[in-house]
RNA sequence: GAUUUGGUAGCUCAGCAGGUAGAGCACAUCCCUUUUAAGGAUGGGGUCCUGGGUUCGAAUCCCAGCCAGAUCACCA
């Protein structure tokens, strides 16, 4: 078994050793697992499943791939599925085409013996019906394009109901690749993902906007208020921080002179993870020249409903319980206004020790660092964020808690913002761009008091930024989008980590095996190597610090377990090889 | 970070008043030979997450740790 020499029989399954077995048995068939020639087709599952119906006359001399899913096998009649991107599609293998000749090797060995589920092969056929009234490919020809060494959970389903689901979150996450091949929704939510993208790049050229890309690795981060990554560049010698917005950095090509930029941006934050969070993520920001927020609250409305439209063909959307339905116009209230509907308080000319009495009265926990803005921020998230689920919009926020924004042309106190909320979640963010310098370094100066009374996301000041907008920046609306949040949304999804291919996760224990060899050198005979690192002593150093006795008894055990016909090593020789 | 639930075969799960580890699918061998989550028979497969403790005896009870999920805190 040449093939297993590398890799411990201890370490393979039963399954994975027989896989490793009929790999030999195909080469020594002659029989390339892995031919390196393209594999040309000519169709696809959706097509055949699609078109065969109405006119049978089609696919009779078809070349299609996939891998196998299901196996029935008959005798010298047998029935598979293969799937490919675009489905499944069941074959027929009869020994008698496959096997023209006398020799029945192609199907009595390679295709009923040495072929599994997870095998991908390519064939030749043509499309007819079966008795059982089933769309089905007879197979006159079939290649192995790639033999599968991991047997793949099996999912089975029947009238809607699906057996034996492949639902573990944790393998489903560390193996996105398995849940994909397994669950084909999964493949269906990220298309999703994608067209939802695609529709807002759409969309934002047709109107003419510029899709930019600015730097991720910055000396300072800004534009949004959270925990940095931070990192080092050797040759500079100096520290860099993975972006956490990219709103900076796209002022100031408005500066530059574009009319309209916009950037898809992975962002990252260096925070707490949840359904909702991960800590890269990905935001469109998009900066419009000339434009204020109420211009945006239109362009936003009219770009994720048309979003909606592309993704569903319709504008409302089931999300969980809720029906969601994105078709304008979204109602509107200012945050005032939200508050005093939820809670049946005005608050508009409260100052921060009313604002404390009423969050006190609300039971909503607040701390001293909370400045005014912050109370009344604390105050919607508790009682109105989750209750708005509908598309509404959120307007004219507190100037503390927006330190990039305009102030409001009438309303002493607010800023011209504005967010979407939907099924009770931020899904948007926008405003009239501050491009007032001198306003703009006050608000960078608040921040830092802030910061000094203990606020962790306070913002830094940006002195090249500031330089920038002393040039001059046209008045300027702004929008950022989180895409992950608005992808779960529009697909249904409860966590973000289902609208991510690799959500973070704890990085997998790697056991450190050593080599035979290390073992060798403590005087291990060969025979008991492996079943050493079986017991779990996988280092020399482990090997070492073992109780002799407990050693002992462990390879008595599996001994006995495996049938190995070795002699037992006597409790002094084990104690040699420990000392 | 806090609370909580879970971790048993390749997959989905049972087992838990402590007493030799189970099922279905998958896999192997044989029979059948146009089936539909599933034809029949037989069989192989487990460091019951890890480490301690209690006990004559632990998958089961206790403690600690690791990983994951949920809720909360923070945040998008």
């Amino acid at each position: 078994m040449p093939l297993l020499k590398n890799q411990s029989i201890m370490e393979l399954s039963e399954q994975e050793i027989i896989r490793r077995h009929s790999l030999e048995e195909l080469y020594k068939l002659g029989i390339d697992p892995y031919p390196s020639e393209l594999f040309e087709k000519n169709v696809t599952t959706k097509d055949i499943l699609a078109n065969f119906p109405t006119d049978n006359s089609l696919y009779q001399d078809i070349s299609i791939a996939g891998r196998i899913m299901t196996r029935r096998i008959m005798g010298n009649a047998s029935f598979a599925e293969i799937q490919d991107a675009s489905g499944r599609v069941q074959l027929y293998f009869k020994r008698d085409d496959i096997c023209t000749g006398e020799d029945k090797t192609m199907y009595n060995v390679v295709f009923k013996k040495l072929l599994d589920i997870g095998d991908i092969i390519g064939i030749k056929g043509y499309v007819f019906t079966t008795q059982m009234g089933e769309i089905t490919i007879h197979v006159k020809e079939f290649k192995i394009l790639c033999k599968s060494l991991k047997p793949l959970p099996v999912v089975k389903e029947k009238d809607g109901v699906t057996y034996d689901a492949f639902t573990d979150p944790e393998q489903r996450y560390r193996q996105r690749y398995v849940d994909m091949i397994v669950n084909p929704q999964v493949r269906e939510v990220f298309i999703k993902r994608t067209k939802l993208v695609n529709s807002i790049r759409t969309f934002l050229n047709e109107k003419g906007y510029l899709e930019v890309e600015t730097p991720i690795l910055q000396p300072i981060y800004g534009g949004a208020a959270a925990r940095p990554f931070k990192t080092h560049h050797n040759t500079l010698d100096s520290t860099l921080y993975l972006r956490i917005a990219n709103e900076l950095y796209l002022k100031r090509l408005i500066v530059g002179g574009y009319d309209g930029v916009y950037e898809f941006s992975k962002d990252f934050r260096n925070e707490g993870m949840d359904r909702f969070h991960n800590p890269e993520f990905t935001q469109i920001e998009l900066y419009v020249a000339y434009k204020d927020y109420e211009w945006m609250m239109n362009a936003v409305e009219e770009m994720v409903e048309r979003a909606a439209m592309d993704m569903h063909g319709k504008t409302e959307i089931q999300v969980g319980e809720n029906m969601i339905n994105f078709c304008r116009p979204w109602k509107r209230y200012t945050m005032y206004e939200a508050i005093q509907h939820f809670t049946g308080i005005d608050i508009s000319a409260m100052d921060e020790s009313q604002l404390r009495e009423t969050a006190c009265k609300l039971e909503i926990k607040i701390d001293d660092t909370m400045g005014r803005g912050k109370i009344i921020d604390t105050i919607f998230g508790e009682k109105c964020e989750p209750k708005l689920i509908q598309p509404t919009f959120i307007t004219d926020y507190p100037i503390e808690m927006s330190p990039l924004a305009k102030k409001h042309r009438s309303k002493p106190g607010l800023v011209e913002r504005f967010e979407a909320i939907c099924n009770g979640k931020e899904i948007c963010n926008a405003f009239s761009e501050l491009n007032d310098p001198i306003d703009q370094r006050k608000r960078f100066e608040a921040q830092l008091e802030l910061g000094k009374r203990g606020d962790e996301e306070a913002m830094v000041l940006d002195e090249d930024f500031l330089r920038a907008i002393e040039y001059g920046m046209p008045p300027t609306a702004g929008l950022g989008i989180g895409i992950d949040r608005l992808a779960m949304v529009m697909t249904n999804s409860q966590s973000i980590q289902d609208v991510l291919f690799f959500p973070q996760m704890r990085p997998e224990k790697k056991v450190v095996v050593a080599s035979d060899d290390e073992f060798a050198a403590m005087g291990i005979p060969a025979d008991w190597i492996p079943v050493i690192i079986k017991a779990g002593y996988t280092t020399s150093a482990a090997l070492k610090a073992a109780n002799p006795n407990k050693l002992f008894n462990d390879l008595c055990g599996f001994r006995k377990k495996l049938k190995m016909e070795v002699a037992a090593p006597t409790i002094d020789e084990v104690k040699k090889w420990v000392s």
